[in-house]
Order: structure tokens, then C-alpha cells, then sequence
DNA sequence: AGTGAGCGC
């Protein structure tokens, strides 16, 4: 009777194949490193040739929107744009549509990229530089 | 020098 251990066997392997406690993929209940900034008026447009500069930049941005403020970042020693800027609209519908009508689009010989600026820190949390409240700087640790 | 990812003073 070589049936028997054949009739076995399957039962060992039931647990494998268990309902129990089956761990679904999460999709993503919180969000820890969002790729891409929330909106908001500022925008970040990379991917800039080196010759286009802040007017360039305010011009083409300035036909979805009201742009209060346009910036391409220059390297201070040098004076050469480093190939990205920040494009700030009056409102942030404005800006998603400076998005829309921007994003992957040429200018200057170059397509470009923009999407919402990452929030900065603002002025006023200068680095430790020994001095502490109300001179500036960080207290250390522990201490209240 | 602008080689080309990135986040500004």
C-alpha cells in the first residue's frame, strides 16, 4: 500500500497555503518621503540652458499666470546659471497651471521641468554657531 | 568649460 504516504503528505503542506494572517500590500498609509512638494505658489523649474536668466524665465512662465516673483539661481563666484530657478505665482492654481503648461516643454533649446519649490527654512534658525537665545542659534539638547 | 542632477540667501 504505497498509497498511504501519498494520502499524507498534502496534509503537512495545508499550512503553507493557510488563510491565516496574510499580510496585504500596504498601499501607503502615510507618507514619509512624498516625492514631489504639495502645492503651492512656488515652483522649481530645473532643466534650464544656461543662457535662459530670470527674464526669460518670468516671460515664459508669466502666460499661465501672474508671476510676483522669478529667480534663475547663478552661482555667485562664477555667474553662470546653474540650469534651474524658481517661478513664484500669485496664487497656487496659478501655479499649477504655469505645471501644466510649462512641465516638459522647451525653452531656450532645453526642455524643462516644474514642479512644486520644497518649502525652505526660513531665516531667523541660523546654524549653531556657539552663541545661544536670545543670541541666536540652537540651545543644546535636554535643555528647556 | 559648461560635462546636465538639482531646491534659492
Amino acid at each position: 500500500m504505497a498509497m498511504r504516504a501519498a494520502v499524507l503528505a498534502p496534509r503537512g503542506l495545508r499550512r503553507l497555503f493557510s488563510t491565516s494572517t496574510f499580510i496585504p500590500p500596504p498601499v501607503n498609509q502615510s507618507t514619509p518621503s512624498p516625492p514631489q512638494a504639495e502645492p503651492s505658489p512656488n515652483l522649481f523649474v530645473s532643466g534650464l540652458s544656461k543662457r535662459t536668466t530670470t527674464e526669460g524665465l518670468r516671460d515664459a512662465f508669466a502666460k499661465f499666470g501672474e508671476v510676483v516673483h522669478a529667480r534663475v539661481v547663478t552661482d555667485r563666484v562664477s555667474g553662470y546659471s546653474k540650469g534651474y530657478g524658481f517661478v513664484r505665482y500669485a496664487t497656487t492654481e496659478e501655479a499649477a497651471a504655469g505645471i501644466q503648461g510649462m512641465d516638459g516643454k522647451f525653452l531656450d533649446g532645453w526642455v524643462i521641468f516644474a514642479e512644486y519649490a520644497r518649502p525652505r527654512p526660513p531665516p531667523g534658525t541660523p546654524p549653531n554657531t556657539g552663541n545661544y537665545p536670545p543670541y541666536g542659534g540652537s540651545p543644546p539638547y535636554g535643555q528647556q
